[in-house]
DNA sequence: GCATATTTGTCCGTATGTATA
DNA sequence: CTATACATACGGACAAATATG
């Protein structure tokens, strides 16, 4: 019996069901930026090939999620402050784009509104871990305000990026709780279809949660890495 | 003697450099979009085996150059009005970006006064395949104003993908030529610090340019594909 | 600095399921 | 409906590059 380990799985390849569970290990810190992906120990927790896996590290080094060093092996991505920052001015010039082309019936807005909720119930629970993923949800909502399939796609891959930088923290409570406010605010400009006042309180979130992040990852660097 | 048949071209990885072939010969129209590439058959006609290949397709496919159908293998993507469409709004985002951006001592704007010269040599010469490979170059060094790589590296997926339309046409002079001019005017007022006329510059080119290869795309539709 | 072990890069052959003629 | 072709995925092999002692 061959190719028989995994079969009743639904019918997606199975490249494509084993790069998800890599990428929701990538995402959820579960393993660590910087560590070294050996072919064989990862093809044998997974019970695929090698050659297999190899695709599989092609399609998420396309990604950014990890590195790949020609004759050495890939490596969980290890985004830093440059990246941080080349991510912050992706995501100025792509949001600036979207509350630009906002209007106030679109879908995605309700999209929006309904995730500020739950944003709303994930905080009252105390779960931070949910309450980034749904404010990355909400931003996601946002750009698909430019009804741009690839615009989305640019957008998903710097958003899992920034979730690889968030996986180096412990404690990321005080990276979103103070912008859920900062969120509600732009929604309400953009529903109102006051372009100027979404586009500065934009302007505002990027700023001060680019800082943040910034500085978080700094103090990483100080009090040691204790992954 | 088994990995033997290239040795001598330089140092990078051997998927690397077929991926390069490949992706040239889709964006110079070599391989006609729509067209489905077999794996024994490119594999064989690379000298390289499928593995290897199958590793290309994952790279080929994530830039959008490639579409893969599960258990069906891949095809050359054939980008239509709709992908047209889709591009350009992903350029009025990243491009009015640009513009905002921009600062009359940044380098690019060298660049693009260098690629300006060598478009309108390159017109005088009548090699109008170089002419949409310069101009193309052109609006690729203005998204640098944005100083950011991954803006960059976006930037580019959509400009290979909006060559691939231009391969579906023979003529392509008609959809270069005028617009020479107004990318003289808009890097002017890039050089002058103008942001507003730059801006309003820039949609003028973004509005006319898709419309013309809109255009093409559906002559091309009524007067056959002749590839 | 050198010999050795490990790992990557690439190849081949083969079995299985899916799509198409 | 059967048969053929092909994509998917497996395992094993070996050279070259890298890491290790």
């Amino acid at each position: 019996m061959i190719g028989g380990a995994i079969a009743e799985t639904e019918d997606q390849p199975l490249t494509e069901q084993i790069a998800g569970k890599i990428r929701e290990m990538l995402i959820s810190g579960e393993l660590s930026p910087g560590a070294k992906l050996s072919e064989q120990q990862i093809a044998g927790q997974f019970g695929i090939s090698r050659n297999t896996l190899r695709e599989i590290f092609r399609l998420l080094t396309s990604q950014n999620l990890l590195v790949h060093l020609p004759n050495r092996g890939v490596f969980v991505a290890t985004p830093g402050e440059a990246a941080v920052v080349d991510i912050y001015r992706v995501r100025h010039v792509i949001q600036k784009g979207a509350v630009q082309a906002a209007v106030p019936s679109h879908p995605a807005l309700r999209r929006m509104r309904e995730q500020l909720a739950q944003t709303g119930r994930a905080r009252e629970a105390g779960d931070w871990r949910r309450v980034g993923t749904i404010n990355m949800e909400f931003h996601r909502s946002m750009v698909e305000l430019c009804d741009s399939a690839r615009l989305s796609a640019c957008f998903d891959l710097v958003l899992a990026e920034l979730r690889l930088v968030f996986a180096q923290f412990e404690d990321t409570a005080h990276l979103h709780e103070p912008y859920i406010a900062l969120n509600a605010e732009l929604l309400a400009s953009l529903e109102a279809g006051d372009i100027d006042a979404a586009s500065r309180q934009l302007d505002t979130y990027l700023l001060r949660s680019e800082r943040s992040v910034l500085a978080a990852l700094q103090r990483r660097q100080v009090s040691g890495v204790g992954g």
